[in-house]
RNA sequence: UGUCCGAUGGUGUAAUGGUAACACAGCUGGUUUUGGUCCAGCCGUUCAAGGUUCGAGUCCUUGUCGGACAACCA
């Protein structure tokens, strides 16, 4: 895929990390190597932003032909768990990239971080602190105000190592001591005032079981873990840029030659009218707001795939929004662009009618039944025919008929034609309405026997209907799916609450839809076209045979929609 | 009242001291057996002020506005 802004044909601008790789390549650095890893922490579900950073330090790794790690930085057993581990595995497969045999683990590294803490230590660089947390944070001052230096920062070394050693055999209570590095407490950087590098946590860790009783906290083994990875770029979002000068100071501390990992910084991916923190989308699955991670409205990857997203729509979206030092707001329209530009090139065109208004032939022999071929998707010569059952008795969308049709209708409505598709034209003649709720509950129309589709019949008309055969049709259940919530910066607000923002009609259920009868064998991978309606695919979850249920992926685009009613 | 980072059409990005452009969105029109797709066109942009320079979106200074940072989270 090709970046949206391009200079000339052919030739797609770097984004400012690929500046810096290339300049790095140029000067010779590291050996001409380019290594990168992803760093998830396994306590959550990946979503649409992991997948730009995963785009990134994959696409890095490919385009310069270097190698790109799986890491879990799993530093705080009491919130990791080996679910979460399986589904990010299979989300970044899923999405097309491969670690080959490069899975790696923060906690492959404790050893070699315990011996590094160790060694701070006997440099005077590292000391315990028995303080309580609330009093650490009090004398660690604000960003205006400098920190005053703990009363234990220059106890004595021997005393320090043997109550690190002491922690680790589980003597101390959590809480009761950490090992902070010793760097600087009147430092503007806020990270280097005397940063917490161990603490004590009881808790059995799902690799190393409990080996351990003291463990690193994320800022000590992450810059740790690159370097021991021989990590070249290590690549992360805007938040951690202040975290940099502290993760320099452990590598200088650390490293023996001239390499270490260079951290560059870009922005998150953001989406109007949804939220992206893990913390607020585990809330909504916890308050039953959605049912589940996987819900398809969820921004999450299993979200996207369970709605329909196909993996080439997510990364040429990530490719289209780019990376910067700009904190932006992407229009979740954009990503909509992308399904649809993929799915119009591959989904096969299918008929479904959602809101069934049964349509009867008059003039159409009763009993009588023909078999009529249509494309299965005109943007693919390849894609072949199919057939499709046609009868007197039919339905097709409420919407698209109307008692007192303005101007501009170009449907059905008394006395007008429209053809319907791979089929005839037809002409409405009389319609049934129920006389107490007003709902029309019938259209009686004739059609035009020389009009058959692919006959060569050259007669034109304004509008053309999507259809299926009453007596063939299959039922099933459609979900329609709308932004969950009706704010464009829903968690943008500082005196409300996102939830305030919540749509309640985010999920419309429609469980009486009429589906042409080859989509009784349709599979999960599938992707259709539901003609003139949008995309949609079957529910992985939900659909059983014979009690089908499909999820609107996307609308199609609708210009007639937009004002005009 | 700190440190760091940033600011280009409505949105997102490009232009690497030399004609401000691309995509989405919006608006016209054309094609169309999907009011889709496709095609053609329109709309609209460098935060401000100074400075350097033959020439500044780009470099410098100051200001304005926005973001990040004060978890025994990552």
């Amino acid at each position: 895929m090709t970046n949206n802004a391009q200079p000339e044909e052919g030739k797609r601008s770097l984004n400012f990390i690929e500046q810096f790789v290339e300049e790095d390549l140029a000067n010779g650095k590291n050996d001409g190597r380019i290594h990168t890893r992803f760093p998830p922490e396994p306590n959550g579900y990946l979503h649409i932003g992991h997948a730009k950073a995963i785009c990134l330090d994959f696409g890095i790794a490919e385009r310069y032909n270097g190698k790109c790690n799986l890491r879990f930085d799993d530093t705080n057993p009491s919130k990791e768990e080996v679910e979460y581990i399986d589904s990010i595995k299979a989300d970044i497969h899923w999405l097309g990239f491969d670690w080959e045999d490069r899975e790696f683990y923060a906690s492959d590294y404790f050893g070699k971080l315990y011996d590094f803490a160790t060694e701070l230590i006997k440099r005077g660089l590292a000391y315990i602190d028995d303080q309580p947390a609330s009093l650490i944070s009090e004398q660690k001052g604000t960003p205006n105000k400098p920190g005053i230096e703990s009363p234990y920062r220059n106890r004595s070394v021997e005393e320090s190592l043997d109550l690190f050693r002491r922690m680790n055999e589980g003597e101390f209570e959590e809480g009761s001591r950490v090992l902070r590095a010793k760097v600087d407490m009147t430092s503007s950087n806020m990270h280097k005032r005397d940063p917490i590098i161990y603490r004590i946590m009881k808790c059995a860790h799902h690799r190393t079981g409990d080996t351990w009783k003291v463990y690193p906290m994320y800022d000590f083994a992450h810059g740790q873990s690159d370097y021991f990875e021989g990590v070249t770029h290590s690549l992360c979002t805007l938040e951690f840029e202040v975290h940099r000068p502290l993760y320099d100071w452990f590598i200088d501390q650390l490293k023996e030659g001239d390499y270490r990992p260079r951290q560059i910084e870009f922005n998150r991916l953001n989406l109007t009218y949804t939220v992206m923190s893990k913390r607020k989308l585990l809330q909504l699955v916890q308050t039953g707001q959605v049912l589940g991670w996987d819900d398809p409205r969820m921004p999450s990857l299993s979200g996207l795939r369970r709605r329909g997203y196909t993996p080439a729509s997510i990364r040429n979206f990530v490719d289209m929004i780019g990376y910067t030092k700009y904190e932006a707001m992407n229009d979740v329209g954009l990503l909509e662009f992308a399904v649809r530009e993929d799915l119009n090139k591959t989904a096969t065109r299918v008929m479904g009618v959602l809101r069934p208004l049964k349509l009867i032939l008059t003039n159409y022999p009763e009993g009588q039944e023909e078999q009529l071929e249509t494309v299965n998707n005109p943007e693919d010569e390849n894609a072949g025919t199919r057939l499709l059952p046609f009868g007197r008795e039919l339905y097709i969308e409420q919407d698209d008929f109307m008692e007192d049709a303005p101007k501009k209708f170009f449907r059905l409505s008394p006395g007008n034609e429209v053809r319907l598709k791979s089929a005839y034209i037809i002409k409405c003649e009389d319609f049934v309405k129920d006389p107490k709720t007003g709902e029309i509950t019938e259209v009686h129309c004739t059609y035009d026997p020389l009009t058959k589709s692919g006959s060569g019949e050259s007669r034109k008309v304004k509008g053309t209907l999507h259809w299926v055969s009453a007596k063939h049709a299959i039922d099933a259940e459609v979900r329609l799916y709308d932004r969950l919530f009706v704010d464009e910066e829903p968690d943008g607000h500082k005196d409300k609450d996102f939830t305030e923002f919540l749509n309640p009609e985010s999920l419309e259920r429609l469980s009486n839809c009429k589906l042409e009868p080859s989509l009784a064998n349709a599979k999960v991978e599938d992707r259709f076209q539901f003609t003139r309606l949008g995309y949609f695919c079957l529910d992985s979850k939900d659909s059983k045979p014979g009690n089908l249920v499909f999820n609107r992926t996307v609308p199609l685009k609708d210009s007639w929609g937009k004002g005009n009613r």
